[in-house]
DNA sequence: GTGACAATTTGTAACGTTTCAGTATATAGA
DNA sequence: TCTATATACTGAAACGTTACAAATTGTCAC
């Protein structure tokens, strides 16, 4: 009975990783006066506080995740859903890198979960949630009707999707303005004297697939051109078929002589389905694309390019869940990223 | 006394998700009882082990994570830990769908932990282990003495490295054998007539410059061609740089005719110093190089490509940490990704 | 019927954190 | 001097899990 209360709670000192109980232990408080202590409580005394924050400091105290998650249920995790088969390449690693910037100085890890093609996309979303895996969530391929947007909404789970919905609910986002991308392009096209123009556009499904057919056909109507309906392929399908329908479409009578890319890889294979029709670029056609990394320009010289900045995106969806975990109105977390102007090839210096 | 014991456990058929309690609840059982007959032990008759799973089936239970990490220290996480600046962008996306695939049936999360130019690559390792924060880490950008390979044997972190260290101490990895790479390159590059040859290397602080290096200078002398010194540039530079000090090397009287390249990107840029040396792809010179997606057949159809596959990487990676992490011995988690052949460009059927 | 033994099952404590409901001390008001 | 009130601090309980030590039950030999 003598020794019995007193061993259990001494060696606080260990060599461990230190805990409250090691704070509590240097400084001679309890454990709950350092909890408090450490995120500025107002009943605690400022000597104290500054006390324990020293000794904090100095011995390199970091909470406990785990802890932490347990009690309270903040997992201090955004999560990014991403489709394994789908997403651009370029996009995920920029992404990646955007996000990882903005939580570099917080607390936050990024968790990748991935969904594949044979999935439900509404899948790893239940399962975030279903797990309380994460305190925010970021979706990308965003569709007008999400059914992941609207399941997240009714939870009240905090998230940000790349691209807009179109249901009447208000909800942060980041987008890029794939209708003034599609105006501005087509603008161009024809003040270099091309009238019949194609447009490959994003998969039927997706928000910004009206975005930016809506921008395309408007400003044809605006400049009175002509559409040459380029509809049995989009940005989604293999390299291969684009390249063959593009080849296909070039051997017509009646063939376009400008096209809208809206991505840089399906560009390659434009050019190379115009080619394989034995026309030449910036002679017979010139081709308008998108692009998030500045490779295009090496690939042809003649493409006319504008870039959509996805390192951006994830910094800006990464502010956005942050803003709303911490308490923003939703509707003030929403952005729209404007697109530089069509950019012809220039010589590097 | 009578209601006082009674009342703080009942409630555990509460709607919020299901706990080992909810399920002691449900079959009469105690909360070890369950905990025990969910993981197979031994002392756990056949019918309450099979009672047990099939209402935790039922219910859809899943282990609370914080609970499980914060009593048995495992996070079931697996960290890849990325360069901001310098990663190939194909591979970060690659790679995280190659791990994803691994885990994907595994109580594993992967979290991205990012580091920048400005730091030391240790921080991000250091900062894992010290908080704890994965149960294995997946490195790139291995050195021939990585001090992160060397820090993380010491504290027993499992972990798996893409590419090979040169230490003398065993550990997992996946390697692409960039000596086989590079040899295949020179050889065909001297089949098709072509003798002066110039290597775009890695980085040389990373250990598959030597290998690519050797491989390269072991070929030339087997085969008896020369090579033109291109050490100025490696595929970190930029493609501004790599860009100009091609077209400066194309210029001089005695200029290579044979390029290998070990990245695909660098490769545009090769390209590119080439033509603006006013020299001709396939004519005045021939370029190998390694490629991850298939795009350079579209870029030039006169480049010769080898492809190495980072999502297999990926998957390979991720495989050895679990491997480890499950107690096999990490001297039988390695291996090593034979090059394909160097493919000319093929017509599409 | 008793004791020994194996086969099952169980309560308690602990991981590190925060919240709740306090206690102790000082300060002020009467 | 006493009660009220604010200030500063504190122990106990709980989040969900697993390890430990112990308890309960049944079976069998004697």
């Amino acid at each position: 009975m003598d020794r019995h209360q007193t061993e259990k709670d001494d060696e606080a000192s260990g060599q461990g990783r230190p805990t409250l109980k090691t704070l509590a232990f240097m400084t001679g408080l309890g454990v709950t006066t350092v909890s408090r202590a450490l995120k500025d409580a107002p009943e605690i005394g400022a000597e104290t506080r500054r006390r324990v924050q020293l000794v904090a400091r100095q011995i390199g105290y970091r909470p406990n995740r785990a802890g932490v998650r347990l009690r309270t249920g903040k997992t201090n995790v955004i999560s990014l859903v991403l489709n394994t088969e789908r997403e651009i390449m370029s996009f995920v690693s920029d992404i990646i890198y955007g996000v990882s910037e903005v939580i570099a100085d917080t607390p936050y890890h990024l968790i990748v979960t991935p969904y594949s093609r044979s999935q439900d996309p509404l899948d790893p979303i239940r399962y975030l949630v279903e797990t309380g895996s994460a305190d925010g969530v970021i979706i990308s391929r965003t569709q007008p009707n999400d059914p992941r947007a609207r399941y997240l909404l009714e939870r009240g789970i905090p998230f940000a999707t790349h691209g807009r919905t179109d249901m009447g609910l208000i909800h942060p986002y980041h987008d890029f303005d794939n209708y003034a991308f599609a105006t501005e392009a087509v603008r161009h096209l024809t003040g270099i004297g091309r009238r019949r123009l194609a447009l490959l556009a994003p998969p039927v499904e997706l928000t910004y697939h009206s975005h930016t057919l809506n921008g395309f056909t408007d400003a044809l109507s605006e400049v009175g051109a002509n559409e040459i309906p380029f509809n049995t392929v989009s940005v989604d399908h293999s390299i291969e078929q684009i390249r063959m329908r593009t080849a296909q479409l070039m051997r017509r009578d009646v063939r376009p002589d400008g096209f809208v890319s809206s991505a840089a890889a399906a560009t390659l294979a434009i050019v190379a389905g115009i080619e394989d029709a034995g026309l030449k670029l910036g002679r017979d056609v010139d081709v308008v694309s998108k692009q998030s990394s500045d490779l295009l320009h090496l690939f042809r010289r003649e493409l006319l390019v504008v870039n959509e900045n996805f390192r951006l995106a994830g910094a800006e969806l990464a502010r956005s869940v942050l803003g709303w975990i911490g308490g923003a109105a939703p509707g003030s977390l929403q952005s729209l990223s404007v697109p530089t102007e069509v950019l012809a090839y220039r010589r590097p210096d």
